[in-house]
RNA sequence: GGCCCGGUGGCGGAAUUGGUAGACGCACAACACUUAAAAUGUUGCGCCUAACAGGCAUGUGGGUUCGAGUCCCACCCGGGCCACCA
């Protein structure tokens, strides 16, 4: 029997051992095997159940293959999953390959060589490294991305999406990489440079797909409440989505009297009339007015009966709002130069009643009044109709509409119903708040010039500062978009034009971001500040951004760090509205007390906080918190709650050859359809030129004309767009189930059985979008009926990097990468795994040192030396059981088993050497190796099982058999023993595991001067303790002389005597 | 600028979550074995001090406590992510 530790020749001989008897397939094919619970080491840290689902962060197979930082995250879950197995639970760990992407097309460009041959290659490479790590995988389910089998259910999905309405086309302007030629996301944009090759990115306009990620933007929020996960992650992910509460609060611009009015104003003699209603609209009584319709020849009716329609219990708040967000909907139409009007005759209750229906596409949608005449000569306004809408309210009650551009057939709401408004106030604000969802071209644009009145939105996350606004400021997008050029006066017209159109430029060439000049241009326009009527200037800045909130932001310099720059340099006023607080006397910095004095030259960041209202007219002393409340009951048609998002939705096209074809086809016409069922997969033609044109290679593929015209017929064309990677990622957690079913995209019975993912290992580097659409989807099927739960993932943690000896992230640049070949070689794949978790907390980022690898290479040694000099010599042993040792040993077990589950493998490792410390110890002190029995020697092969699997398994066979053989009279080559790694985790005897003698530390005034050793069964005796604690030498010497005053005994810990 | 994560011997890191700081390993030193080296083993190893005894020590400065690496306040340093987000 061989003394000396041959890593090599156990490994291979292990390897090919445990890859000829399929120890580690849990599921055969497509079916998944039952395998029955065992009862010991039933759930220790409980509630996991019997089944547990591991998972590692998916890979992309890079050609230079594994490097170190992979081995200590797979070795992480591979030691989960063994330990698992032992403890009986029913491990489903799979494993594939994230094969899509930019560096295996990348270096088709340079060489020509087909990336499904690299991809394959790299594949190959990471399977032989893993598997001699001796990563128990299950590699029956193994898939790729790349694969057909795979991309065929992606391309399911999002044909699904495309059903639901949550793939849509829209055209935008893109981030564009003109070196990668392709577009990126935002996320993929690094100051301004392409994150992969760092050429400058220019914005593009293309049409493009996207996903509907925001429908899902709150239960992405709340979902979180469901995990584990660490809490940075989750805030993340919420920082992502970045929900904002506040409010919008509404500014009337008022044209100044220089105004040019537009010669071809359709209502040019009944202007007084019309800016009359308007005034009245926002300020006043409306009733009783009529307005004339040049389209009807007549005037309509604002009856009392019309408002009568719109008064519910608090007249105060829903007849303001129903008149503020209805009203200028319905003049829009009215007055709109080129509204459709038709003119219809019916019956009611047999009556003749005839009907004109205005209609006009407004911003996408289509809105429709419908008058109806009620007497002759008199017509009455009747309906507002908005065909587009996902949601509306008939009566009392909300009625789903299917998606907008689905149908075709007329949708809306009746507003005037009167049963409409019967109860609440709340259903009133339902309603605005739908209404102020659809974006109306303002309602002065054009044509129509009202004097006053274009209403500009503004979102805060700070209402209560609404009076110290001393001007507004408006992004260039939103400007040009609400038309308000025609508004500026004459002498300002060019000024202000030349400054939106750099503006414009600015963006499109790239947006420098070192550059926080805050630029801008007085318009000369003046806004009506809703809640004291105040007019301040309006500003077009490019600080203010057109996507984000409205577009629009009132400008309180006082607390606000950017308005105040923004006045400081454009020579505003500066009114604070918030008093703090003095901490202390406020006497300055004199004391350090922190005494806040504003003062308007220098701005300090506690102009920032909450806190009291002051020049806030009826709102004086009002606190912050409080604010928006009050002003909201006061202020009801002008503020509003309002939230906002930082999501957007997914962008996923992607002008690439290596990823999952879009399963599109258009018509002659140009119209999209998507791809049916039966012709899935879409496969990815193979005669394409990879050099970059900036066109999406695959419109070189005559293949796929080819094939979209044969089945779709002549003049059909493909879209020749490929799928982001991260679509590919986002479910294959779902796939591995049943990765090899040709059916469906995963079979339902194996999902209830292995779903969700009970623990996730992925890298910090994934955190925000990976999981963001990996939990999009989640949702979305679980929507569509095909999942029966929420979260994919329950409980996460992530490994940090393994950085190069020189402290520095490894990369092949700095040349300091290791590669795991080498160390495998020189001290076995063991050592490696060993190392990689004693060198400490796997979320902590840690230095690769490659001395400190030899310390587990000797620590194996010594195990294997140990083991074998008791195996060979044990026949001849008399074993006396040594009770120190004994103790160690179940102290041992019981801290390995508490410490694998929270992947403390360090302290593990640590307490696993200094049991063999005092092994060593105590062979020496009785000059023998008979210290230990057999099963105890066991258990410790077994606990070092997880982290070491091939030296262990084969100590395991030695010493087994050994037993085996004194019972059967066998040769050893026919004895059959079981794998280590299926046998069962041993138990701790936790009398034994129980500390004897426990040493409580005396201290004296705070310092330790002695300890008292006691019986683990004497800890609770205070009295006696504190008597032998007082009696102790050292003790005594510190005493002598002084008073003890205080005297505190925390059980089994510690005495305190206080003295004076 | 915002958010997050860290800061403990020469190094990687322990510390039962408020109870004897430095487990375990590396490096280093001495010794043993050896002609010698490697390997292996034994012993030592935070700093100050000749030493006993003691004193000082967990980025800095305060605070709470019988007791603080751990909790609170202020600050310094390093790393990561986001960034004109109203």
């Amino acid at each position: 029997m061989p003394q000396i530790y041959n890593h090599t020749k156990i490994e291979e001989k292990w390897l090919q051992h445990w890859e000829e008897n399929k120890l580690f397939l849990q599921t055969e094919g497509q079916k998944v095997k039952d395998i029955k619970d065992k009862v010991n080491g039933e759930a220790r840290e409980g509630a996991l159940g019997y089944k547990m689902y591991l998972l590692f962060a998916f890979a992309y197979p890079s050609g230079q293959g594994l490097h170190v930082g992979h081995v200590e995250s797979k070795t992480a879950l591979d030691i989960l999953a063994r330990y698992y197995r032992m403890n009986g639970k029913n491990v489903f760990f799979p494993v594939g390959w994230d094969a899509f992407g930019l560096p295996a097309e990348n270096y088709a460009i340079k060489t020509s060589v087909p990336p499904v041959e690299t991809t394959k290659n790299a594949i190959n490479t990471f399977r032989r490294q893993i598997k001699r790590l001796g990563i128990s995988y299950d590699w029956a389910n193994e898939l790729a991305t790349c694969h057909p089998g795979y991309y065929k259910w992606t391309q399911w999905l999002f044909l699904q999406l495309y059903k639901a309405g949550l793939a849509y086309q829209d055209t935008g302007m893109v981030n564009w990489c003109p070196s990668c030629q392709t577009v990126l996301a935002n996320e993929q944009v690094v100051d301004g440079v392409c994150e992969r090759c760092e050429a400058q990115v220019i914005q593009k306009e293309m049409k493009q797909w996207f996903f509907k990620i925001t429908d899902y933007k709150d239960e992405l929020i709340s979902g979180l409440d469901q995990v584990d996960w660490p809490e940075p992650t989750k805030r993340q992910q919420l920082n992502w989505i970045g929900k904002k509460q506040g409010a919008e609060v509404d500014f009337i611009i008022e044209a100044p009297q220089d105004v040019r009015f537009n010669t071809n104003f359709l209502f040019d003699e009944n202007y007084t009339e019309v800016f009359k209603a308007v005034r009245q609209f926002y300020f006043q009584e409306l009733s009783g007015t009529s307005v004339y319709s040049p389209v009807l020849d007549d005037n309509i009716s604002f009856t009392r009966a019309f408002w009568d329609h719109c008064i519910c219990q608090d007249r105060k708040q829903s007849q303001l709002l129903y008149r503020l967000y209805s009203l200028p909907k319905i003049f829009e139409l009215f007055y709109a130069e080129n509204s459709k009007v038709f003119h219809k005759v019916g019956n009611d209750q047999k009556k003749r009643v005839e009907f004109w229906i205005w209609e006009k596409e407004i911003e996408g949608v289509q809105a429709q009044v419908v008058v109806r005449s009620i007497n002759k000569g008199a017509k009455h306004l009747y309906s507002l109709v908005w065909k587009g809408m996902t949601e509306a309210y008939q009566s009392n009650k909300k009625i789903e509409l299917s998606p907008a551009g689905q149908s075709q057939q007329r949708q809306g709401i009746n507003t005037l119903q009167p049963d409409y408004f019967d109860d609440s106030i709340q259903k009133f604000l339902i309603l605005s708040r739908i209404l102020t969802q659809i974006k109306l071209k303002n309602i002065a644009q054009n044509e129509i010039d009202w004097g006053v009145g274009t209403r500009v939105s503004c979102f805060t996350t700070r209402p209560d500062t609404v009076f110290g606004v001393t001007f507004v400021v408006i992004s260039p997008e939103k400007f040009k978009q609400l038309n308000l050029v025609k508004q500026v006066p004459e002498k300002r017209c060019g000024q202000v034009e030349q400054y939106i159109n750099q503006a414009f430029k600015k963006t499109e060439e790239e947006r420098q971001i070192g550059e926080r000049d805050k630029t801008g241009v007085d318009t000369g326009l003046k806004a009506i500040n809703p809640v004291n009527g105040q007019a301040v200037p309006v500003y077009v800045a490019d600080y203010v951004l057109g996507g984000v909130g409205t577009g629009a932001v009132m400008g309180v310099p006082a607390h606000d760090e950017r308005d105040f720059v923004f006045a400081k340099k454009h020579k505003l006023e500066i009114k604070p509205v918030i008093a703090w607080e003095k901490k202390g006397g406020g006497c300055g910095d004199c004391c350090g007390c922190g005494g806040k004095i504003y003062d308007i030259n220098i701005w300090q960041n506690f102009y920032g906080d909450y806190g009291q209202l002051v020049n806030s007219g009826q709102f004086n002393g009002l606190k912050s918190e409080d604010a928006l409340a009050a002003l909201v009951e006061e202020f009801a048609y002008v503020i509003r709650p309002a939230t906002t998002y930082k999501l957007r939705d997914w962008l996923i096209s992607r002008q690439r050859y290596w990823g999952t074809p879009i399963p599109i086809v258009y018509d002659p016409g140009g119209k999209p359809h998507p791809v049916k069922e039966e012709h899935l997969p879409w496969e990815l033609p193979t005669d394409v030129d990879f050099k970059p044109t900036g066109e999406s290679p695959l419109k070189s593929s005559k293949q796929l004309k080819a094939r979209t015209e044969k089945l779709y017929g002549k003049g059909w064309t493909p879209e020749y767009d490929t799928m982001d990677t991260f679509v590919d990622s986002s479910w294959y957690y779902l796939r591995y189930v049943s990765s090899r079913d040709k059916s469906v995209f995963s079979d339902s019975t194996a999902l209830k059985k292995w779903l969700p993912v009970d623990f996730y290992m992925i890298g910090p580097e994934h955190i925000v979008l990976h999981l963001l659409y990996s939990r999009f989807f989640t949702k979305f099927l679980r929507d569509q009926g095909y999942l029966n739960f929420d979260e994919p993932f329950m409980k996460m943690r992530h490994q940090g990097m393994i950085l190069g000896p020189d402290g520095k992230k490894m990369s092949k640049s700095r040349g300091n990468v290791i590669s795991p070949d080498d160390v495998v070689e020189k001290f076995g794949a063991d050592t490696l795994r060993m190392y990689e978790m004693f060198m400490g907390p796997i979320e902590a980022d840690k230095p690769w040192d490659i001395s400190a690898v030899s310390g587990n290479y000797r620590f194996l040694s010594r195990v294997y030396r140990l083991v074998q000099t008791w195996s060979t010599m044990s026949n001849d042993l008399e074993i006396s059981i040594h009770e120190g040792l004994q103790r160690k040993l179940h102290q041992t077990i019981k801290k390995v088993s508490h410490d694998i589950p929270v992947l403390k493998f360090n302290t593990a490792i640590a307490a696993m050497m200094e049991l063999v410390n005092v092994w060593e110890a105590a062979i020496r002190e009785a000059g023998n190796a008979g210290v230990m029995n057999q099963a105890d020697i066991l258990a410790f092969i077994k606990i070092l099982a997880p982290f070491a699997p091939f030296i262990t398994e084969e100590l395991y066979q030695e010493v087994a058999k050994k037993q085996v053989k004194k019972q059967v009279k066998k040769p050893v080559e026919q004895i059959k023993i079981k794998s280590i790694h299926l046998d069962a985790w041993p138990d701790w005897d936790e009398d034994l595991a129980l500390e004897q003698q426990v040493s409580i530390a005396v201290q004296i005034n705070g310092k330790v001067r002695g300890e008292v050793v006691m019986a683990h069964d004497q800890l609770d005796n205070q009295k006696m303790i504190l008597a032998a604690a007082k009696k102790v030498e050292t003790v005594q010497a510190h005493l002598a002389g002084k008073k003890i005053v205080k005297e505190i005994y925390v059980p089994g810990k510690i005495v305190s005597l206080v003295v004076n």
